[in-house]
DNA sequence: AGTACCACCTGACGGC
DNA sequence: TGCCGTCAGGTGGTAC
């Protein structure tokens, strides 16, 4: 369930194993996860190149070259990186291989497809045209509580809203709203001013604790809701019965002591 | 503008 | 044992 905590990681992870060597192959190996490139064109405009930085906006991880094009990895819902050496097998559902001359690779592992591969010229434009919202992250507060206030919908389904706020998906939202103590069906409109204050703080500091756990379940603090994430599982807070309901066809877990109803 | 629902996609799981 | 429905959830399209 990559969220922006999990590209942040896979961020990391390609930043420390994956910058300046040169790609020499491009192995497609199933091109439903290709957005707007062949598998021939994806292998042009990257080989012969090097990845020079990295940049995350919400979901979106971008890997700039030494060149023009900038490589766009999305993961969807199972997507992740994983760097190989000597005779490493790449795994299952391996979709692209980057193949780097010196003899490392990198894989693009996605096993439901939901992800996305692609290259862009224009990072910014991609960001635009993908109409998403600023990042979760690295919002200040004031833009938070203005792109948050005057929403009409549920506070569920503003967090989750890419174009909204990037980054932010289903696991993570419900962190947010349970740190905040917001029932996840509260009406945006109907928070107090001081609750986007809240929800501002409450975003920065479980995103920053789900990077600082490295998004590994068991290394999470032991204020976090998302390890408990089952129907009567006791609340991390109060012991009371975790319950889930349906907000915006998303299974919400929340404390119904802890997030009481509007 | 917001919501509801479907589709995409694969694998795990429970029921029979 | 195996078949089937359901669920997981990020995103995009469409209808309301």
């Amino acid at each position: 369930m990559p969220e922006l905590p999990d590209v942040e990681v896979f961020r990391r992870y390609f930043e420390a194993t994956s910058l300046n060597q040169e790609v020499g192959k491009v192995d497609v190996s199933d091109q439903r996860i290709l957005q707007d490139v062949t598998p021939g064109s994806l292998g042009k405009a990257l080989n012969g190149l090097q990845f020079r930085s990295t940049r995350r906006h919400g979901k979106f991880m971008f890997a700039g070259t030494n060149g023009e094009p900038s490589l766009v990895l999305h993961f969807g819902m199972t997507g992740y990186l994983s760097y190989l050496e000597g005779d490493d097998e790449p795994p299952n559902h391996t979709r692209v291989l980057f193949s780097f001359t010196g003899g490392q690779r990198l894989a693009y592992v996605c096993q439901r497809l939901l992800g996305l591969v692609t290259v862009t010229r224009d990072e910014d434009g991609f960001i635009e045209s993908n109409e998403l919202g600023p990042d979760a992250f690295a919002v200040d507060r004031e833009t938070f509580r203005n792109t948050l206030s005057g929403r009409r919908g549920t506070a569920k389904s503003a967090l989750t809203n890419q174009t909204v706020l990037a980054g932010i998906g289903n696991i993570y939202a419900d962190e947010i709203l349970f740190q905040s103590r917001i029932h996840p069906k509260t009406q945006m409109g109907d928070l107090p001013d001081q609750a986007l204050t809240t929800l501002h703080e409450q975003t920065r500091r479980v995103l920053q604790a789900g990077i600082d756990s490295d998004v590994d379940v068991a290394r999470m603090p032991d204020w976090f809701l998302l390890p408990h994430r089952r129907e009567e599982e006791p609340c991390p807070r109060c012991g009371a019965g975790i319950q889930s309901l349906k907000v915006s066809s998303r299974t919400a877990y929340y404390c119904p002591s802890c997030q009481p109803e509007p």
